[in-house]
DNA sequence: GACCAGGAAGAGT
DNA sequence: ACTCTTCATGGT
């Protein structure tokens, strides 16, 4: 069995990373290893104290995906501004941002808006189900996340199984424009970050905290901050308590909170926005 | 039944 | 550019 030897400096938890709702296919089982999908392959993979033991990727992919090239204690000291985010940091010691497949992240964003993670894990895995290749890992069946066209070149219909409920449409629309348009990734990569936005942002389904999500965990875009219900409410409660009336998030007041949290946390915010989520009630 | 969850689109102003 | 309504699902 593979295993990695982090550094003493390298700090990661692969239950912090795996398990604070940034992905939404991969399952720990009571023994403490993970279990998931990531591209062609199936990986299973746990954590002993400085210890990664894995299978089903090289080291190389694992490195990567998991982002541990990435030197994170700067990182962290550069958002560590206040005595809450220092919490929060504390709290969530080594979690990592994952670097996610594009196409699915896109496609799992539009299924998480107005939904609990449960209920987006249930549908991200009935999508594979119904719609990916099929892989045979250590006697159980696993399933692909599918191609575009896997999607968009069967009927709409066939997409009802899935219980998107009003989002089944942008789901099927968006995996038609993609399959047209090859290189959107790319064209995404390429522009500023308030440009490849707004381009997210034509995407059917696509609105601004979908945009910001897919931009921080699939295009490492990390002065994005996703705001939800759960970050609007701490950010209220804990850095703009003037903010008016508690009415539905407007437009005005999510670039409000945005704008604030990349001036206080600066460039990394994307890191401040996920430790702030990971450590939400509690 | 009411209310909530990693919101967004569309119509009407 | 702003406000209001509607959208489908599953859990508490």
């Amino acid at each position: 069995m593979p295993t990695m030897t982090l550094s003493s400096d390298q700090q990661f938890s692969l239950d912090s990373t795996l398990g604070c709702g940034q992905v939404f296919r991969w399952d720990r089982t009571d023994d403490g290893w993970w279990y998931g999908v990531v591209g062609r392959r199936v990986i299973r993979i746990r954590q002993e104290g400085m210890q990664i033991i894995f299978h089903g990727a090289p080291g190389s992919f694992i490195k990567n995906y998991f982002s541990l090239d990435l030197d994170i204690i700067p990182i962290l000291t550069s958002i560590d501004h206040d005595p809450f985010i220092h919490t929060a940091i504390t709290q969530c010691a080594g979690l990592r941002l994952i670097r996610q497949p594009k196409w699915e992240c896109l496609i799992s964003y539009i299924c998480s808006t107005n939904s609990n993670i449960p209920t987006i894990r249930r549908r991200i895995a009935s999508i594979a189900e119904r719609f990916g290749k099929t892989i045979d890992f250590e006697g159980k069946t696993y399933f692909t996340f599918p191609e575009p066209s896997s999607i968009s070149c069967r009927g709409f219909e066939d997409l009802t199984e899935c219980r998107l409920g009003y989002r089944q449409p942008y789901v099927f629309d968006t995996s038609c424009s993609v399959t047209d348009e090859k290189c959107w990734e790319e064209t995404i990569d390429r522009l500023p970050f308030e440009d490849a936005r707004k381009e997210l942002m034509k995407m059917k389904g696509v609105g601004p905290k979908a945009a910001d999500c897919i931009l921080l965990f699939a295009f490492q875009k990390y002065e994005s901050f996703p705001v939800d219900v759960w970050i609007r409410r701490i950010m209220r409660e804990h850095y703009l308590p003037d903010l008016p009336g508690n009415a539905p998030l407007t437009t005005r007041e999510y670039d409000t909170i945005r704008s604030f949290a990349r001036n206080h946390f600066g460039n990394y915010c994307g890191f401040a926005q996920e430790y702030l989520y990971a450590a939400r009630e509690g």
